[in-house]
RNA sequence: CGGGGCGUAGCGCAGUCUGGUAGCGCACUUGGUUCGGGACCAAGGAGUCGCAGGUUCAAAUCCUGUCGCCCCGACCA
């Protein structure tokens, strides 16, 4: 059913807002299971889209794919300290491996000896097959992805941004020698700001997490972060350096080119089905969903207007032939993605149901527009009003030009609001005041758009880390790659290296 | 696990206080008029009122128990 409509504002209500979104544009919804989601087709179109890319700057840095289990025996993840602390509190733990019928009702029986844990991440699993796969330097490095999903078993979801299951890519390197592992780390997140910025549109800020927020059993987490409508921050991508930590943990052991013992420097990186969750807070409005065009599952939809009945025919044939034309161009290295929409529903209605999808461009063709061998074009960041004539060799021609100039838009536009949202602070009260919530009529009206992103110098003590998240939910997203001038801290006085970004988070 | 709320048609809800034939909007089906900004008219289909007990001539409604979901908090890609 394509009749939900987008009735809420990113301003009144913006979560209210996100979900009539991703109903109105189909994109999924929940499921029966408790906190898992169903991801519709144009939902996971968009997906695939992701994979595809990804997967192939993945191959280009030399990267191959693999498969590892589900299932991980509880001992693995033991075997790393601080990964066990991070995990353990949201593990779905297989206890049994058969039903029996007992009253009607099937229970389960034959427990295993070992539990399973569902894979809430990879390191462990895959950390078993590397220790066997590496002997030698020879034999490294090891540039593995996995495309997977993971189970996490979280107490609240959201469609997209936290579901119990999930779909992700993790890479996972083996190296012979730390600075390897770190150019790898920096290499793969700089893959990921390549791909939110030239392909969901969505500006990024590349950083390091500090310590709290680093990833259970990592040296070092760098990140990608990118601010939504509501100017919350969204961690769009994670790459980390993990040392030897989980090479000691797995045994991956390798003699080096001097014959001596040594223990390799491994990473992992991942991506999630999250980012669709960003580029809808990134790029819809208040019509629907807004499809950046190299990743949009369609990036035209013909949309045959026929009055008369002796008019269809002709408006159809011209529709196909215009179709196959633009399926001949060439968009972002791939064939133009044109569909046609010749259901029997109002003109107006169909077109509103393109408009929410977020298709990239909508070309009407009617009898007027034959008659002139043009067409009528509207593009989605554009208001819907707003409906050109083309003539139909130009509109062809330029397809290409069309759905680029499209995307420079999106990320135009996403672009200048994160500068306008983002401020230099430089005392502790500019800084309590620009993240304090404004206050609300009644205690149950969402709370109102504020705040942004805040560049601000910082000491890096983790207590006054967790104090400003006690006070305000304001967290160091992360500490921007490529420093800055040093500063002073405006919360204690004390000397801060560089400045780093401040934000309330997803 | 604490605090609040809700389970009635596919979706959103009213009806519950004060017991008396199961309703509304959207969606769906059919026919007609429409169609380049979310159409209109007519007819129609669709519900063991979360579940189990109890009170009663009679329960969506009152009582008891139970299950599930949502929101706020703690936790989080």
């Amino acid at each position: 059913m394509l009749n939900a409509k987008v009735t809420s504002t990113r301003a009144a209500n913006y979560q209210d807002w996100y979900q009539e979104v991703i109903a109105a544009a189909d994109l999924a919804e929940n499921s029966d299971v408790r906190g898992c989601m169903v991801i519709k087709p144009w939902g996971y179109a968009l997906w695939e889209n992701v994979q595809r890319v990804l997967d192939g700057m993945f191959k280009d840095t030399g990267h191959v794919n693999a498969y590892f289990p589900l299932f991980i025996p509880v001992s693995y993840l033991e075997k790393e300290a601080s990964h066990v602390e991070g995990f353990a509190k949201e593990c779905a733990v297989v206890t049994h491996h058969r039903l029996e019928s007992r009253d009607g009702k099937l229970v389960p029986v034959g427990e295993l000896e070992e539990p399973l844990v569902v894979r809430p991440t990879s390191e462990t699993i895959i950390g078993a097959s590397f220790a066997k796969w590496v002997q030698s330097y020879r034999d490294l490095p090891l540039l593995i992805n996995q495309w997977a999903n993971v189970v996490r078993w979280e107490m609240r979801t959201r469609l997209f941004l936290r579901t119990a299951e999930f779909l992700w890519q993790e890479g996972h390197t083996a190296h012979a020698t730390s600075q390897e592992a770190i150019d790898e780390t920096m290499k793969m997140l700089g893959v990921y700001a390549e791909f939110a910025e030239q392909f969901m549109a969505m500006p990024v800020v590349q950083g390091e997490k500090t310590a709290g927020e680093r990833f259970p059993g990592a040296v070092q987490t760098f990140c990608i972060e990118a601010m939504m409508q509501d100017r919350k921050a969204l961690q769009a991508g994670t790459s980390h350096f993990l040392g030897q930590n989980f090479s000691k943990a797995s045994g991956i052991q390798f003699t080096d080119a001097n014959n001596a013992l040594a223990h390799a420097w491994t990473t992992s990186w991942g991506v999630s089905t999250r980012l669709i969750g960003g580029m809808i807070m990134t790029h819809a409005d208040d019509d629907g969903m807004v499809c950046p065009p190299k990743l949009a599952p369609s990036h035209v939809v013909l949309l045959p207007v026929v009055r008369k009945p002796e008019d269809r025919q002709r408006v159809l044939d011209f529709t196909r032939a215009l179709q196959k034309e633009l399926r001949a161009q060439q968009f972002a290295g791939v064939p133009v993605r044109v569909d046609i929409d010749d259901r029997d529903i109002g003109g107006g209605e169909k077109a509103w149901q393109w408009i929410k999808k977020g298709v990239p461009l909508r070309v009407e063709i009617g009898p007027r527009d034959i008659d002139q061998d043009s067409v009528f074009v509207a593009r989605r960041d554009k208001t819907p009003k707003e409906k050109t004539s083309v003539p139909r060799g130009e509109f062809v021609a330029t397809i290409g030009a069309t759905l680029q100039s499209i995307q420079d838009a999106l990320f135009a536009r996403a672009n200048a609001y994160r500068l306008a949202n983002t401020r230099d602070i430089d005392t502790k009260d500019d800084f309590y005041a620009y993240f304090a919530e404004p206050a609300k009529k009644k205690s149950s009206d969402p709370t109102p758009i504020h705040g942004g992103f805040a560049m601000a110098h910082f000491n890096g003590d983790p207590a006054l880390e967790t104090k400003i998240k006690d006070d305000l939910k304001v967290t160091v997203r992360c500490i921007p790659i490529g420093g800055g001038e040093p500063g002073v801290c405006p919360f204690t006085g004390q000397p801060s290296k560089q400045r780093v970004l401040w934000a309330k988070a997803y």
